[in-house]
DNA sequence: ACATTTTTCGAAGATTATTCGACTTTTGGT
DNA sequence: ACCAAAAGTCGAATAATCTTCGAAAAATGT
């Protein structure tokens, strides 16, 4: 039947869920979502064809739940980092690095989302578009912070700031995919947000 | 027959391919990539669906003549704005805005190259991949430049500088087309050059 | 006028996504 | 332990694309 009727009450059916969802990762890590055919998740999570539809609406909904995962799994790193007490500053430092990390450890996920799914038209999937947004929003509060207190210069606009830290990012990992991973990712990710930071300071 | 024994001798086979590319570009450019078939391009183009093939090896060689076509635009409009003695930091500004400028005009070419072709796996391309380093190297050289002449520090790497560089550029823009492009991009590109180059200047 | 080259396009083939509904298994009440 | 309802499974058919093939048509050169 189709996604829409199934409750997934039993466990064997949630457990399935969870096995095409994770050959489905991995699998559009490894080669992109467009060369990878429902029949290879399929055959890798050894269910049938027609059982996909039975836990996801279609192909984009399974690409679509990868990302909701790995930002559980990146907020769950970031968060015992950063203590209450430090600047705004270290804080922004410190999330922005880490989310390097989780890329340098997770290269299948930053290809899925740093080559597929952000930035490209998928993002503007509500689904997406919210994710992203709750991720982002973190940075603005944090310069906002920095912004007021006295860090960041005051005429700073948070939201291209944020656009700086962010496409940069993801230029810099794209580009690291791109090239075999040669080098030292959070190497780089420092030295793009000494660079950033320089230009953000107060005069 | 095949894209590969034709020679496109007569002028009307070479009108057929602009046609073809031209109601491509358009497509493209308005639903994105995945969303058109050829089926809609060949009817707009008023050719039969197989005549795609006497042109084009398939519909990626398809996508890829697109950057091709636009780089060339761009280079045209931007050379004749850099005088010879300027110095190395107004040419990039140049160099830089002269981009944004063309992406709000054409938003199509904007949307396919910045949201559907770089970044993205089909960058890896070598076709796309020549025409993005080229277009790279520009900003690497006036970089170099700029801190030879001491205007920018002398530990800035340049490959860096030009990621932060392209990187932002590929988020504005992306952000100004997910939100149905309300602003003006050109004055958002000249605060994100402002701030880049805050980030540059030597201390 | 004829042979050769170039170009066109209908029809068939291949791949992949998606739907459908009959069948099987599990669940919960008696 | 039995039964009816609910939940879950999957083979087979359909649909939408992309791609290939080769015979027919048009253009070109002699």
């Amino acid at each position: 039947m189709a996604v829409t009727t199934l409750k997934l009450k039993q466990q064997r059916s949630r457990d399935r869920r969870e096995r095409i969802l994770a050959a489905a990762t991995k699998l559009f890590g490894a080669r992109g979502i467009d060369r990878t055919s429902l029949t290879d998740i399929a055959s890798k999570a050894k269910v049938p064809l027609s059982s996909l539809y039975d836990y996801f609406a279609d192909k984009q909904a399974l690409v679509l739940e990868v990302p909701e995962e790995n930002f559980a799994a990146l907020y769950a790193r970031t968060e015992p980092l950063l203590k209450d007490g430090t600047d705004a500053v270290e804080q922004l430092r410190i999330t922005y690095l880490t989310n390097f990390e989780y890329i340098e450890e997770n290269p299948g996920w930053g290809r899925v989302f740093f080559l597929e799914i952000w930035p490209s038209v998928i993002a503007a999937e509500p689904k997406i578009k919210k994710s992203v947004d709750r991720y982002a929003l973190r940075y603005v509060e944090l310069i906002k912070r920095a912004v007021r207190s006295g860090a960041y210069r005051k005429n700073l606009d948070p939201y291209l700031a944020m656009s700086l830290l962010m496409g940069s990012m993801c230029h810099v990992t794209a580009v690291w995919l791109l090239y075999g991973r040669k080098y030292d990712l959070v190497k780089k990710g420092r030295a793009v947000f000494a660079t950033l930071h320089d230009g953000f300071l107060a005069p």
